[in-house]
RNA sequence: GCGUCGAUGGUCUAGCGGUAUGACUUGGGCCUUCCAAGCCCACAGCCCGGGUUCGAAUCCCGGUCGACGCACCA
């Protein structure tokens, strides 16, 4: 009997602890709301997940990577918008105890009378150098709520590095920090996160011309597009004279709750949604289905996932656009795990004409002999690592009746397991666990991480590694001292096969590899 | 941040005025020729601070953390 849905997300938090995914930070001291450590494990996961993410973005699509600071001062956030757009007075209704935000409203709709709640600074401030006073000193500086900044006041820089030619894209991979008023659901909503960003940068008149937008046409997408009565901004042309209209979009957007939009959820491939309009350009268009790509390449089945356009008093301050990839949880309902946005130039003639540093491009038609100065626009894919280990988590996550137990194993893709392999001596014999030592130094040595157990019977050892995901288990027996074969066990299907060691390093490279992962079908409560 | 409820070994749990129950896990041993078997041994706990009391895991107050609802989520 399968408990139900929520009950199924509650266990895998509790094995993702147990087991050294994911722990509270800060336990000993009574934990820390917002915060939390990865493990032993959860780094291994969490690393794959990123490496995944170089894959693509680096390999694949051949942008580059760049660390900036975490610790950003004051211009930088000044610039942005950040610094206004992320800081609210914030009153209170003393009858009724709504909040609102300061400026928005004098008194209470019920009537009460407001009065001062507090400066909620979404943004953590901190100090460079000596501290003098807080506010307004010198060293005034934050801790950066996103990484994409850290890019953008290196554009003049990467320009060079890219011979002054559009597009590229660079990535950064990185903390972030935001003063969350109530973080809560583990990893859903933490004030210290890790994202991973791509900003692509491109001559705005060519936003409908990916150069490989071919190869992801026919991707089949889950669209729930905003419904143009809310939003007639599809193609808000985003120039630096329309940035202070979007950040007061944002103040209204407390007085609509929740309820998303009338919009109807459409089964559309890239290449239509992009010809009807319903995505604005091939560059989003193309970012999207390639964040589906990756997303169903970690574990995410595709029918656990849409994608939904923001309304225009949800957008952030900084975006023409955006579609947030959403995932079903069980737990949660739908979270958003990636958003993508395209941000026009709204960033860098914002650091233009803060910094009065040139952020322009000239753009050369040798045909008609002319020569442009544009800025560019960015399209940014940010995916919110810790929110994709949580639904790969949730979806890996199966319990199995065997026998009279709950066989519960984690289905992770075995690229991103955190142990590739465990090797285990059927017995506690020395002959058996001296073999089985041998096979694990031939892996250690070929750069293969496995482990080896010998401790308990052979059949809680499976049933360990099957709780942390480890796709294969090398068993040596009596017959491996005869014949030097050992046999393999497959986590999924806990079937066997047996091949000779010399073939173990080819089998694992080739399964690794090749993975059509068994966890394709996916029971959601139903 | 507000409201309601809660917090006991690594995990889950019993106890609800006399310093703690059981299970699982883990470690060691015996046994064992493939799926959390069995037997023996061992480790390990009352969220923090204050108060009431001869005595507090238990009652009271404050805090922290968590779940849910509201608000927030740029």
């Amino acid at each position: 009997m399968m408990t139900a849905g929520a009950d199924i997300a509650e266990n895998v938090l509790e094995l993702a602890r147990r087991r050294g995914f994911i722990w509270h930070s800060y336990e000993i001291y009574g934990g820390v709301a917002g915060f939390y450590d990865y493990g032993p494990l959860g780094t291994l996961l969490k690393r794959n997940i990123e490496n995944a993410f170089r894959n693509l973005y680096v390999i694949d699509e051949g942008f580059y990577e760049i660390e900036t600071p975490n610790i950003s001062p004051k211009d930088v956030f000044a610039a942005s918008h950040h610094l206004e757009c992320f800081a609210d007075e914030v009153v209170r209704c003393e009858r009724c105890g709504s909040f609102f935000k300061r400026d928005d409203i004098s008194k209470c709709e019920c009537g009460g009378t407001l009065v001062f709640a507090g400066s909620f600074n979404l943004m953590f401030r901190t100090h460079i150098g000596v501290q003098t006073t807080a506010a307004g000193s010198r060293g005034e500086a934050y801790l950066r709520p996103e990484t994409a900044q850290g890019i953008f006041v290196d554009f003049p820089r990467l320009l060079k590095f890219n011979r002054d030619k559009l597009p590229f894209g660079i990535i950064q991979i990185g903390k972030a920090f935001r003063n969350e008023i109530s973080p809560r659901q583990s990893l859903i909503r933490l004030r210290e996160f890790t994202l991973a960003e791509a900003e692509i940068f491109v001559e705005p008149s060519q936003k409908n011309c990916h150069p490989r937008f071919d190869e992801v046409r026919d991707r089949m997408l889950r669209l729930l597009p905003a419904s143009s009565s809310d939003n007639e901004v599809s193609e808000k042309s985003h120039s630096a004279s329309t940035s202070s209209e979007s950040a007061s979009a944002t103040n209204t957007a407390q007085s609509s709750t929740a309820e998303h939009s009338s919009a109807e959820e459409i089964s559309i491939s890239v290449g239509e949604a992009v010809e009807k309009g319903i995505i604005s350009h091939q560059y989003l268009g193309y970012y999207i289905a390639k964040t589906h790509e990756f997303l169903t390449s970690i574990g995410i089945p595709a029918h656990r996932l849409r994608f939904r356009q923001h309304r225009k008093d949800e957008m952030a301050h900084y975006a023409s656009d955006c579609w947030d990839a959403e995932f079903l949880s069980m737990k949660y309902g739908w979270i958003e795990i990636v958003g993508i946005a395209d941000r026009g130039d709204y960033d860098l003639s914002a650091h233009a004409s803060h910094s009065n540093q040139n952020m322009s491009v000239y753009i050369s038609d040798t045909a008609k002999k002319t020569r442009k100065k544009v800025i560019p626009h960015v399209i940014e894919p940010s995916y919110g690592i810790d929110r994709i280990i949580y639904a790969v988590l949730e979806c890996a996550y199966h319990e199995e009746n065997v026998g009279k137990d709950i066989r519960r194993v984690l289905k992770l893709k075995k690229h991103i397991a955190p142990i590739t392999a465990a090797v285990l001596p059927l017995l506690n014999r020395e002959e058996l666990k001296n073999k089985a030592k041998e096979v694990f130094n031939i892996l250690r040595s070929n750069n293969i991480f496995a482990v080896y157990d010998e401790s308990g019977s052979i059949g809680r050892r499976y049933r360990r590694q099957d709780e942390i995901g480890t796709p294969f288990c090398i068993t040596i027996d009596h017959e491996t001292l005869e014949n030097s074969t050992v046999t393999v066990r497959y986590r999924d299907t806990m079937d066997q096969i047996r091949i000779h060691i010399d073939e173990i390093l080819n089998f694992l490279r080739r399964e690794a590899v090749g993975d059509e992962c068994a966890c394709e079908r996916d029971e959601m409560n139903d």
